[in-house]
DNA sequence: CATTATAACGCAACCGGGTTGCGTTTGAAT
DNA sequence: ATTCAAACGCAACCCGGTTGCGTTATAATG
């Protein structure tokens, strides 16, 4: 595991307080974070356009990967495998709490069939239903 | 094909002219239609809030179902296969002109390997890609 | 250490999708 | 023709996200 500072030097981003809280809670989180979820998180004084700033920056240089919840509001989650920007593998969904979770399966392009004419690039796959949490819950 | 005044009926819907203008537009559509599509499309006068309200009437009794674009807008579809409200069908999304396309291919959800203690009811595979025309613009 | 360029920040203002509340209209059952 | 709830129309609001612009601070350079 890389330290915080090192990983930001890596992709040309300045070392700034807020950039070093963010990743610090990507680094540590099991499941998606929406801007709000950060929000909630940071202790650290912070500007909410410069938190959108800063995950577009994480996602550019890919750091982080988005996924788009079930609400259609964004959650960002750090990219495990290196820095592809071509992540394919799936979200569990929770219907739920709303939260977002990858999981390590990788599916395949080849099998899927589409319309004549259009050109498939990568798959998504979610898959809905309840976290552990919110099944004991309910 | 069943009379648009018909389907509505089947769902306890009243015939109004904004639900017959919706519904007929869906009927047609090869399409995904977002609520900002729809708006550009109808030729009757009508108020925005009232085109919500009819989105969800019509997906609440299953005659369409709701997808998340990748911008995480809300687009409807005609439900082909009845009134389920668990559709499994994938969808298609251009990433030039955001379209979103139904596919007939189903998946099944058995395979699929979700972390201990989580419970999954529905899959949804996005295949991302070109479009015929987008393809054929760029 | 001082200088400097520019990346990142902070703030105000804005945008679009979506919702809520409430009074009015209208579809369809009687 | 009457009736009543479903649907409508409008105002106001909420939230996620963006744009523009002037200010601050990181990190490279001498």
């Amino acid at each position: 595991m890389d330290k915080i500072e090192e990983i930001l030097q890596q992709h040309n981003l300045r070392n700034t307080k807020l950039r070093k809280a963010v990743l610090t809670l990507f680094m540590h989180a099991d499941q998606g974070l929406s801007h709000l979820d950060i929000s909630r998180r940071l202790d650290v004084p912070f500007d909410r356009v410069t938190l959108f700033r800063t995950l577009h920056a994480f996602e550019e240089s890919g750091i982080l990967h988005k996924i788009i919840d079930l609400n259609g509001t964004a959650k960002y989650a750090y990219n495990l495998q290196g820095d592809l920007k071509e992540h394919s593998h799936a979200h569990f969904m929770c219907l739920s709490c709303e939260g977002v979770f990858c999981l390590d399966h990788i599916f395949p392009l080849n099998e899927l069939k589409v319309p004549k004419g259009f050109s498939k690039q990568s798959i998504d796959v979610q898959i809905k239903g309840l976290c552990v949490q919110c099944r004991h819950i309910a």
